[in-house]
RNA sequence: UGGGAUAUCGCCAAGCGGUAAGGCACCGGGUUUUGAUCUCGGGAUUCAGAGGUUCAAAUCCUCUUAUCCCAGCCA
């Protein structure tokens, strides 16, 4: 017997185990800092389960939720919330209290006249296009700003009444003296502090200058005692200035910055920018839309949150680009859910079923199991009578050999009760099926006919007497084309039919199914009541995902 | 010759000089009161390409090619 490994194994963790081997660090830090802009999607989701992985599988490692809240103009504190959730629901917990890059702002001040004071920074007063021109391009080297060389008196008292709200926005910039001519353009005297007279969700009106990511986040990370920064592969460029600042103030810390790839996802957007597009433009009904590639969406859709640990743990962490297929994921939530999710009959396009020589004014309380492989999940009664539904796709008048479920003249079983036989249908004006008339061998209930027949089809079906109405919500994918990313609009790619609507009817005990609690409705999918809007009066139940089909 | 990175099966991904793991997808067989599940079996003579070093190279060296990122007072 092999063991089964739980911890996965990549570069970053590798590097870890050298740091710990080596001795240079005794336990691990990491850190997850979203921007409360948005909210989490799936792309974050493996960004949180690297880092907090970590901090699960190393001893004595933690991992911070810090929140890099440096822009006040774009982040608000119902962002907070909603991250906190998202973090806690997919099952991993921070250490200690939540942190807010705002929580250092004085300290950050502090370091960065300190960078003045060591004539390392400068208080710049070209204006946004200047700095641009003198920034050069890729290829060519930039020159240096006319305010470079002021003296360091200058520069104190020019940053002091900055913060004192002495000067416009705009007008006055503190950056970082390095070299306008370095061939990486990060490395051109970066900006590290802007006026912006902005009311911040946790500083309120205290400041009116606030620092730039690449200034503020090294040293967060330094704070807090963080050994390594993991980030994403864009950040490559930053390293050298994130190094740059460390060495350059009085901090003993020096946090390592490792970037590895984002993920990809088939047919989905992962960019918080065009997912909130996406709301703006009524494309979705919100942030946490059960089409949305967001944590609250796959939550409401009713994706379990360990198999999206799960999804995260079989991508793997590389520093190659890739795009994960859809089917990836779907892998993952379905074995979850197969394992997990009690089976129950629902009928999403009804027809009627008449047994004919059934008695009227019977009926029978059948006792099916919530599992067929796990018995400890128990039985649930399911009532059966004369009248009963079952999906229009499941009845034809003649069908093929291929086609394994009720023709005229023919038999099938009903899930959990009797084999059947079509005898007769009844059709509207239109033609389309209304009816269906059976009869039942009452000898079939829990076993095969006694002599022997073979009956193939098994189908699914709902007591008409007893039955939940319910709607029935079936997504699909939002996009047609599966790098929507790269399309310029995204309204030609979308995808009309993300969104079908089916008014069925579900077995009696899903009366009071708890939101979000995945079910397998046999032979249909996977499904969840909705945690919005379902109720007791009107049941409204997500497709997660459809049952794999192999025919 | 701006700089930085990456190239292993359709999609992910192990591999770290000793002769190509695994997952998803796919294709076959079996079981099955879910066309589900489960189960058994199949698949890279080959690691972007070309040279070179070595008894031995996906792993080391050289060159080439392709792709991604960087010119916000965003993160």
């Amino acid at each position: 017997m092999t063991q089964v490994d739980t911890s996965p194994s990549n570069f970053i963790r590798n590097i870890i185990d050298d740091d710990l081997n080596t001795g240079k660090h005794q336990s691990i830090q990491t850190r997850f800092p979203p921007e409360p802009n948005g909210y989490l999607h799936i792309g974050h989701a493996k960004s949180i389960c690297l880092n907090f992985g970590i901090a699960e599988d190393y001893p004595n490692a933690a991992c911070n939720l810090r929140f890099d809240d440096t822009n006040p103009l774009k982040e608000d504190v119902d962002y907070v919330h909603a991250i906190e959730k998202d973090v806690s629901w997919l099952g991993f917990k921070w250490q200690g209290e939540v942190r807010y890059s705002s929580n250092y702002f004085e300290q950050l001040y502090s370091y960065a006249v300190e960078l003045i004071e060591t004539g390392k920074a400068y208080v710049c007063e070209l204006n946004a296009e200047q700095t641009r021109e003198y920034r050069g391009s890729l290829t060519s080297a930039g020159k240096d700003s006319p305010f470079r060389d002021r003296s360091v008196e200058e520069n104190l008292d020019l940053f002091a009444r900055m913060r004192a709200g002495e000067f416009a926005e705009g007008s006055m910039m503190l950056r970082a003296k390095i070299d306008m001519a370095s061939p990486n353009m990060k490395m051109r005297d970066p900006v590290i502090y802007r006026i912006r007279f902005a009311h911040h969700h946790q500083t309120a009106d205290k400041w009116c200058i606030y620092p730039m990511y690449d200034f503020t986040h090294c040293i967060s990370d330094a704070i807090e005692g963080i050994t390594h920064s993991l980030c994403t592969l864009e950040f490559e460029d930053h390293r050298p200035l994130y190094d740059w600042v460390l060495a350059n103030i009085s901090i003993a810390a020096k946090p390592r910055q490792i970037e590895f790839s984002r993920l990809n996802l088939q047919y989905t957007l992962t960019s918080k920018r065009k997912l909130a597009a996406l709301i703006e433009e009524n494309i979705v009904t919100g942030w946490d839309d059960p089409r949305m590639p967001t944590i609250s969406g796959m939550r409401r859709r009713g994706y379990p949150a360990a198999s999206l640990r799960e999804f995260s743990k079989r991508i793997g962490v590389t520093k190659q680009e890739n795009t994960v297929e859809l089917a990836s994921l779907e892998a993952c939530v379905r074995e979850d859910l197969e394992a997990n999710g009690p089976r129950a009959m629902a009928v999403l396009d009804p027809i009627k079923v008449i047994i004919t020589n059934y008695d009227e004014a019977k009926s029978e309380q059948l006792v099916a199991p919530c599992h067929p492989k796990d018995e400890s999940m128990g039985t649930r009664i399911v009532p059966f009578s004369r009248e009963l539904y079952i999906d229009r796709a499941d009845f034809k008048e003649v069908g093929n050999k291929q086609y394994k479920r009720l023709k005229l003249n023919k038999e099938v079983r009903l899930r959990n009760a009797y084999v059947i036989r079509a005898d007769d249908f009844k059709t509207d004006a239109e033609g389309n099926i209304t009816e269906v008339h059976c009869t039942y061998d009452a000898g079939t209930l829990g076993k095969n006919p006694e002599d022997g027949r073979k009956v193939k089809g098994v189908i699914h079906w709902v007591d008409a007497k007893t039955n939940k109405p319910a709607e029935f919500r079936i997504y699909d994918r939002l996009f047609l084309v599966d790098n929507p990313a790269a399309e310029e609009s995204i309204d030609s790619a979308l995808n009309a039919q993300s969104l079908t609507v089916q008014k069925g009817f579900v077995e009696v005990s899903l009366a009071d199914a708890v939101a979000e609690k995945a079910y397998q409705f046999e032979r249909e999918g996977y499904f969840c009541a909705d945690n919005t809007d379902s109720t007791a009066e009107h049941l409204v139940f997500n497709r997660t995902v459809a049952l794999r089909a192999t025919f």
